[in-house]
Formats: C-alpha cells, structure tokens, sequence
DNA sequence: CGAGTATTTGACGTATGTCAATCGGAGTGG
DNA sequence: CCACTCCGATTGACATACGTCAAATACTCG
C-alpha cells in the first residue's frame, strides 16, 4: 500500500506545485509542526493525503461559519484569526506562526475567519482523511490535543490582557508574548517581525490603532524598544518590559 | 442512600464519604459530563478510579501553578476560574457548570485556580488513573478533547466580548450566554440564578463593580430584564437582549 | 517623482474608572 | 421584636484615560 512513497524518486522527478513542501521529512517545520508526532517512515502516509497551498497577502483562507472540510498546517508566513460581529467590529483571537494547526477548536464548521497576513504556505489535509489517519496513529491524536490544549491557555491569558491591562501594558505583553513564540518557532526573537499592520494589533488587543501607535512611542521614548521602521521592533529591556507588562512586581 | 453531610460520623460508618455519589448510572450530570462517553455497564471502571469531593462558599480548589495530580467533573454548585497577574489583578477566564470537567487546559501545572462559587459537589480522578483509562476507553478520551475545543470555542467567544464589547453589551451578552449554558445543563434558563458576586461578574467581563451595577440598572430600567434580588435575574426580552449583546444587527 | 496608503501626532469629548456615600438584606444580641 | 452591625450592591460626584475626529508625516509602489 505504501508503495510510491517509499522510492523518494517519483517525487524528487515531478516537482508537484501542490506539493512545495513534498519531501516532508525536509519540511522546515518538520521538528515543530503536527507531523513532528510521526516517525520518519510513517510520514509518507500523512505525505499521501497533505497537499501544499499558497496565499497571497490578505487572501481569506477559511472565514466563519464555512463547513469544516480541511484543516491546515502552517508551514511558512503568517494567519490571523478573526471574529465579527454583524455590525463589522472585529477580534483577532490569534495569529499563527510556521507550525501551527488551523483547525484546532473546530466541529463542523470554522468559527473564526483565516486569514494571509503576508505571502503563506501551508500543508492541507481533508478532515475526513487525517481523523482515518489519527485513527491509525493515536499519537497524531495526542499531538492535536496537545496542540489544542495550548491554545486554550493562550486564549485564557488573552482573556487577561484584554480585560485587566492597560494599553501599554497590552502591547508590551504583546511583543514579550510574540518574540517568545517566534523563538519556540525559530523565527528572529529579537530584532521582532512585524508583519501585521497597526489595525491588526488593535483588534487583537481590544484597542484603536490610535492607542496602539501612541503606545509604540510610550515604549519607544521610554528606550524600551526602538523602531526601525513600523514593521520591525528592537527590545532593548526585556525586564523593564516585563515590569511593564504586569508580569514581574513593582 | 442520601447522605446528608450533617452528622460526618455516621456519614463514616455506613456510606463512604469519598464516594457520596457513587452511583454514577443515577448521577445527575450522567449524560452531561466525561462518564457520558462510557456505556452503563463500563461505568464501573470509572467508579473505582473516582472520589467525590464537597467545597465549602468560596473554598479554594486548585491554585494556578499547582503541579497537576488530580482533575475533576463538577456535579453540583459552580466553579470559578481565575488568573492572577503579581499586582493582584484577576481575571476570571470562566464560570464551570455541573458537568464541567476541570483541568482540560492542563499539562503538567494548573495554569488558573479554581475556587468554589457556593457549595460545590465534585467527582475527582487522579490524572494518572484517568489517562490508564482514556487509553482502555479512547471515546473516552475524545470526549474529553471535545471538551476542550469547546472550551477554545468559548475563550475565542470571550476575547470578543472582553475586548470590543461596550459595558453594558458585555452584560447583556454576559446573561445570554449563561441562561444558555444553564439550559444546556439542565439549570434553570429563564429566572437565571447568579450565584457568583458582582467582583466576581467585574473580573469576568474586565469591569468594575460599579460599571457592572449602573450597567445591570440601565438592563432593567430598559425593561430587558427584572432583579427581583441580586442574584436572580428575569430576562423579559431576549430579542432586546440580543441586539444589545451586539449578536444581531442594528 | 507623485499618488495612495499606513502610521503617527494633535485637539477634544466622553465613557468608564475612582472615590465616597447610601441603601438593603442577613445575621446577632439585647 | 427591634436596634445594630456587617457586607454586598447601588447610586452619586468627579477625573482622566482612551476613543473620536482631523491633520500631518512617512512609507510603498507605480
């Protein structure tokens, strides 16, 4: 039954554009992402059923209330999940990084809109398919809980900065909480990418771009970052940040 | 068989303590909670492996950072979950409901604490025990992941309404969703009872106490709601309530 | 270089937090 | 049975942090 993908020749002949990231035991996110759950000969299977995507900036992947078919694994950019209410506020509850899941809180349908931030490629396995697949390898099973697990306690602390922090506070804890993720997803930690624009980070922290700009200053005057430019963000005191951002005492 | 927990010495003698409800088939949440996923006659295995437990009005149950040993499905009463920042800030991330399993966000610590709103009955499981048995019963432990993203669901819900929401929506939404949840648990939906205080409704919704009261008094003096006393609210016109929460256009 | 867009800065008003007083019910003791 | 206290909830007065509206600046991409 595995016959095909245990010769790495018919894919290293035909490079499949569905299948940028085909040879997944090379995948830059093999060590991070849902496959890391697999041995390297059992990837094949999970080969057999992924096929590989690309979104240009802003492109809507999945938006709420679309029926579950596919879920995704992020292999390089970044998403932002969103919810709206009818009137058109809106709440980015998180982006994704290069090794997150899509698909993590969802039944039957998509409760939160996905969208590219910049230019992305991720992996695409139908639901139907990867659940036989988890059937097969409960640690796939075990990974996805997992997975799930830590996306209910960064939901909760969320719940904190929305409801108890200030704005500056909010953004501090912000950057403190994405540079610390971009390391765990070897990405820069600290010269900190930027790729969202200011509107994102306010809907993700409950503020208006208005704050969220007059909060980059506070920071900034305070030489606590410094801004090369809007999209690009230097610590330079990670313990007065953390003062800042609630997380130490004083 | 009822054990009326006055008299704790013949309460020793005859019935166990430990295991007031111990017959699970007869247990009020039996189709509600964990055990749901378990047939009658498997039942049993989760019987051995459980104790139940009583909290005392405000009676702490599990500190954040505790080292995870046990995990629990609530019978009776109500459950406050909570984060605390140094400073002594709260913020409560949700209320559980009988049925409700806690520790599903959990790994290796507690990451909130849990504390007894009025007096409370629970099933305790020692989490090794518990996972011997999600891998004897793997519905088992599909309902538990089911739990958890359901939980995902509902913190995504929350960072909506902690972080766009005005005051007064917040509530509104506030006491839609709990009448909701107390149908879905078989509580009383309509003359909704609000055993927690209002700090505690304040730490919910990332309010005041007084923004929460003027906010309650604005509820009734609209005629969307009566207070017959302040833990007992009358929702009187759901359609209104809706359009205020933000959940239906205008 | 110029048009369009994102970000920053400024001026101002208000919603919500803060501080303080009052109300109301539950429990206690004379 | 009625004061009295205690604690939670409500109401009031006031201040200010943040949102709103508007302008200026900086960056991006033809």
């Amino acid at each position: 039954m595995v016959d095909t993908q245990d010769s790495p020749f018919t894919a290293q002949k035909f490079v499949d554009r569905r299948k940028a990231c085909s040879a997944c035991v090379n995948c830059d996110v093999r060590t991070m992402a849902v496959c890391a759950a697999l041995a390297d000969d059992e990837l094949a299977e999970l080969d057999k059923i992924m096929t590989s995507r690309h979104l240009a900036p802003n492109e809507i992947l999945v938006t709420e209330g679309d029926p579950l078919k596919r879920t995704y694994s992020l292999t390089s950019g970044m998403l932002r999940l969103s919810i709206a209410l009818p009137d058109g506020r809106r709440q980015i509850t998180g982006f994704l990084l290069p090794g997150d899941y899509l698909g993590l809180a969802d039944d039957e349908v998509h409760s939160s809109t996905a969208e590219a931030v910049g230019t992305v490629q991720l992996c695409s396995f139908s639901t139907r398919e990867m659940h036989a697949l988890m059937e097969r390898y409960p640690k796939l099973k075990d990974r996805l809980h997992s997975f799930t697990r830590s996306a209910l306690r960064q939901a909760r602390d969320n719940q904190m900065i929305l409801g108890r922090l200030a704005p500056v506070e909010k953004l501090a804890s912000f950057l403190l909480a994405l540079s610390a993720r971009a390391a765990e997803h070897k990405l820069s930690a600290n010269p900190l990418s930027l790729p969202m624009s200011r509107t994102d980070i306010a809907d993700y922290l409950g503020l208006t771009i208005e704050t969220v700009s007059r909060s980059f200053t506070k920071l900034r005057n305070t030489g606590m970052i410094r801004l090369p430019d809007p999209q690009t963000v230097e610590l330079m005191d990670m313990r007065a940040l953390e003062a800042v951002a609630g997380m130490s005492v004083h």
